[in-house]
RNA sequence: GGGGAAUUAGCUCAGUUGGUCAGAGCACCUGCCUUGCACGCAGGGGGUCAAGGGUUCGACUCCCUUAUUCUCCA
């Protein structure tokens, strides 16, 4: 009998935690009851717990990673959603790479930068405010976790003349009632430290910090911790972060209150494990431990000996959770955009084992079981899907190695030219180059040009580095105008389940400049346009007011606001459009839609239950299915797909679909739903037969109208995930006939009635066996012809001469002719001309002792002699080829090449 | 989205300013010698030099378009 061992834990770690709960002695706890605690404080003051929005971002343009907990939550703020609940915790995975929290390069170097890290919050929406955001959060700190008050310190907003925002004094009372001694505790911040906003425009508010001075007694007394914080001391660290969110900021600028208040809190789990284990880095906490072990294990080097051992173990830690973490939620390492991040922080970390720690094979796929025990408890995904984020970060490691090989040899070869020339710096455009264009690390190249006693041009590397992020800079300038609100409606209403038509009222729209192009962007009260969402791309389709007809280009989605891209803007905005979506293409995606159900249905039945989804895109025209699979499919598997998807079609299913249900209701119909992918708070279920899947796509109303479905490619696009493209209906049915009609024209062709492959085979044998024939008589003929000339040969000022015309159609045969006889005979000069297609040509030879003792040069001669022909030639010294369009000049050349000889009389 | 690079035999890759240049190693086939760890020797088959245009007397080589892949930036 299988035992599930992790129930019978978790009871002892509830246990564990009320006593931590309701007892005020400190004990140590390991990460995961720290969490654990987390949740349960939270848990009794009324707060729903709820899991981790995934870490990578899917459906918001502006950012590709959860960079905080609060990402989860902005369409609440934003009034776009309304909450489950109005308190609510949780720990939040987040990573941060790019855009203003850059630390990547940080990362390693110091003991308390990740990339990747988890984020503990709390939040009130529109409940509870300053008051009880500040003393629970010091009610947890001090009076749970038993961190002695005389080494926090909260600071407060100063205020802000400009936006009229006051001393946060509210906060600072009910700070004053915490500390038993608040003199110096307190401290004022500006608007950069503690005023938290979301964007340039939206919702933002003070905040209130507490930081945490671990420092030695003896540093604390020679320096007072107030003065060191937000100095970036490492040992006088924020840890918590409480914002107060009341304002509104308006696109003038200008904050107005909002009519409901929220608390956001944000509280580094890494930094917090640090401060209650004692430890000075966070890597020595027992979340890091474990990994840096095993890498001690594997490199046969201790942590804390060598600090550049040391640095390169950080960065493999925590690079490995960032990695790890993000293919977990479906984000590979590629080559754009997300998954381009995902890539340079893996590279980065291959990087740092090669320099560091002398490692020149893929070893980080090996941490990965150790992460799963580690932190797969709060995080499943990481443990079930261990084997696989093992094997896409060995490929990985394997690419990068082999570029780094192929970078190697490229250096070597530069070192060596540079030894040649006497110089001993490397050009900084070279090391761009080398950068850019094959991703060699430019450290790596100071290294080891460094070790050849040379060195880089660091500065031209600079600058050429910095000309490529303006070029693309200027490319990716996207100058938006501000939304001109029409009618003060929130969100949009989707009415294109049922209907393709609607009257609908533009309720804002605005005015976006890509690259110079200017195009507009509405937004509807209403729509029965699809937004590009799911895999599914927007639709596509008009508005109509009066006389004027707008075309609607694409339709896409921006933190759940539906927005309509149109080239022009209406000429009254306020008017009532008839918005009509491009019905044919509507339906042909629906076709492709369904058949991708149905196709991720029959790769589950055929190949097994771990296909799981990966991605995927539907267009009008064609679709394409990401699914994790382990080797390439078979033709009879692929058709047995194929036909189990065209049965389901000809079944002819009826759609079903459900509005509104529940996640577990779902999970329990069966539902396939896409692991790392977000949902609300219910979901929309789609059932064609046995199929059935969350989906908030358009669909066709019963299989039939498929048509047919027509698997076109099956291929790899990363380790263990394969990509089907498929096509359906009438482009299924173009695709079928345009493939029978090559048959038809290549048996037409070869005349073929019976076995099409048969005959092929039989002339291609014939083909190569003809062509060896040919061969054989070309060098023949041209040594029969070869013969006649050298008959014919006449001397000149001692020196063999041999001229005359073929009839060939080739050149080579003529080339053919003057390599046999350089090859066999010294002393002799050769001219022959042929004539093809009305064309004349020409070629001289001139035997290498000739060329060498008289100097006599087959170039010169043809350029002087091909006049003759009308054209002109060229070639090296020992054959030379020349063309024209006057064949009968052929005589007159050949005639003036000996004229030639005659006169160069040596 | 923008820049750069690559695409040559089944595989891994050479190919210098356009001109006897279509090559190497491995793999494959044949024969011989024999045989353990990449056996050795001799011979052989296999390429529209990614596709399509263009420039040229002549293009793997230069230019343009397309496709795919890699890489850097955003």
């Amino acid at each position: 009998m299988v035992t599930d061992k992790s129930k019978p834990n978790k009871l002892i770690l509830q246990t564990k935690i009320q006593v931590y709960l309701h007892n005020t002695m400190v004990i140590k706890m390991n990460a995961q009851e720290l969490r654990q605690l987390f949740f349960e404080f939270f848990r009794l003051k009324g707060h729903t717990i709820v899991p981790s929005a995934p870490m990578v971002v899917k459906n918001d343009p502006t950012l590709m990673f959860t960079n905080a907990g609060m990402n989860q939550f902005k369409d609440i703020f934003l009034g776009n959603r309304q909450p489950v609940s109005r308190r609510v915790a949780n720990s939040q995975k987040c990573l941060r790479v790019s855009g203003k929290h850059n630390d990547l390069e940080e990362v390693g170097h110091d003991t308390y930068h990740h990339t990747m890290f988890e984020m503990l919050g709390n939040w009130s929406f529109g409940d509870y405010f300053k008051k009880e955001a500040i003393e629970w959060g010091w009610e947890l700190l001090v009076k749970r976790l038993g961190i002695p008050e005389d080494r926090l310190y909260a600071t407060i907003f100063e205020g802000n003349r400009e936006d009229n925002v006051p001393r946060d004094n509210e906060a600072f009372g009910y700070w004053e009632k915490c500390f038993s001694k608040p003199e110096g505790r307190i401290l004022e911040g500006s608007k950069k430290d503690n005023f938290w906003e979301m964007g340039e425009t939206g919702p933002c508010g003070p905040c209130s910090e507490i930081h945490v001075d671990i420092r030695d007694d003896e540093e604390r007394k020679k320096i007072p911790g107030h003065e060191l914080v937000n100095k970036g001391h490492p040992y006088v660290i924020e840890i918590w972060n409480l914002v107060f969110i009341q304002y509104n900021r308006r696109s003038d600028g200008v904050l107005e209150q909002l009519p409901s208040k929220h608390v956001d809190t944000g509280m580094g789990f890494e930094r917090l494990c640090m401060v209650v284990q004692g430890k000075k880095s966070n890597y020595d906490t027992d979340i890091f431990q474990p990994v840096i072990k095993e890498i001690s294990a594997i490199t046969g080097k201790n942590y804390g000996v060598n600090e550049k051992w040391d640095i390169a173990m950080r960065v493999v830690a925590d690079h490995l959770r960032a990695v790890s973490f993000s293919i977990a939620d479906g984000q590979l390492p590629s080559n754009n955009k997300a998954g381009y991040v995902i890539r340079r922080i893996l590279r980065r970390a291959v990087r740092y084992g090669y320099n560091n720690l002398g490692i020149e094979e893929p070893f980080i796929y090996q941490l990965v079981p150790v992460l799963a025990r580690t932190m797969g408890n709060q995080y499943p995904e990481l443990q079930s899907g261990k084997e696989q984020i093992a094997k896409i970060i060995f490929e990985e490691e394997t690419a990068f190695l082999k570029t780094l090989g192929k970078g190697l040899k490229m250096i070597e070869r530069m070192i060596a030219d540079l030894r040649k020339e006497h110089k001993n710096v490397l050009p900084g455009k070279v090391a761009f180059e080398m950068y850019d264009t094959f991703g060699f690390p430019v450290d790596l190249t100071q290294l080891i040009l460094k070790e050849n006693d040379m060195h880089l041009d660091f500065k031209g590397f600079e600058v050429e580095m910095k000309n490529q992020k303006e070029r693309s800079r200027e490319d990716a300038s996207v100058e938006p105008t501000d939304w001109t609100i029409i009618k003060d409606i929130e969100g949009t209403e989707f009415t294109g389940y049922e209907k393709t038509e609607d009257e609908v009222l533009i309720t804002k729209y605005r005015t976006i400049k890509v690259k110079g192009k200017e195009s507009c962007q509405l937004v509807f009260n209403k729509t029965p346009f699809y937004a590009e969402s799911g895999g599914q791309t927007g639709d596509t389709g008009q508005i109509i007011a009066g006389n004027e007809k707008i075309a609607i280009t694409d339709t896409v989605k921006e933190n759940n606001l539906v927005i309509h891209i149109t080239k022009k803007l209406p000429s009254d905005p306020s008017a009532v459009f008839t918005a009509s979506v491009d019905l044919e293409k509507r339906l042909m995606t629906a076709n492709n839609h369904t058949a991708t159900h149905l196709i991720h249905f029959a790769l589950r039945s055929v190949l097994g239950n771990h296909v799981e989804q990966k991605g995927s895109l539907v267009t009008p025209d064609h679709l394409r299915f990401d699914f994790s699979h382990f080797s390439k499919l078979s033709k009879g598997e692929l058709s047995k797909v194929e036909e189990l998807v065209n049965s389901m079609v000809r079944d002819n299913h009826i759609s079903k679909v459900t509005n509104g249900v529940s996640m577990e209701k779902a999970q329990s119909m069966g539902a396939m739903a896409l692991f790392g992918e977000k949902y609300g708070d219910t979901v929309r279920v789609v059932e064609f037969g046995k199929s059935i899947e969350l989906c908030g796509g358009t669909h066709v109303e019963a299989t039939g109208t498929i048509g047919i479905v027509k698997i076109v490619s099956e291929g790899a696009i990363a380790a263990g995930i394969r990509r089907i493209e498929a096509v359906t209906a009438s482009k299924a049915e173009e695709y079928i006939n345009k493939r029978l009609n090559t048959v038809d024209e290549i048996a037409t062709l070869i005349k073929s009635t019976g076995n099409i492959i048969e005959s092929v085979e039989r002339l291609i044998a014939e083909n190569s066996s003809l062509k060896k024939t040919i061969e054989k008589f070309q060098a023949q003929s041209a040594t029969i012809a070869m013969k006649e000339l050298l008959e014919k040969a006449v001397t000149i000022n001692n020196i063999r001469f041999v001229s005359g015309k073929i009839e060939t159609d080739s050149p080579d045969v003529l080339k053919n002719i003057a390599c046999q006889i350089r090859n066999s005979s010294d002393n002799t000069v050769l001219v022959i001309g042929s004539e093809s297609l009305g064309k004349a040509n020409i070629l001289v030879m001139v035997s290498d002792n000739l060329v060498k003792e008289r100097n006599i040069n087959a170039a010169t001669i043809i350029k002087e002699i091909a006049g003759e022909i009308n054209g002109g030639g060229g070639g090296q010294p020992f054959l030379a080829t020349a063309g024209g369009k006057n064949p009968a000049g052929i005589q007159r050349a050949l005639a003036k090449a000996a004229g030639f000889l005659q006169k160069d009389s040596h």
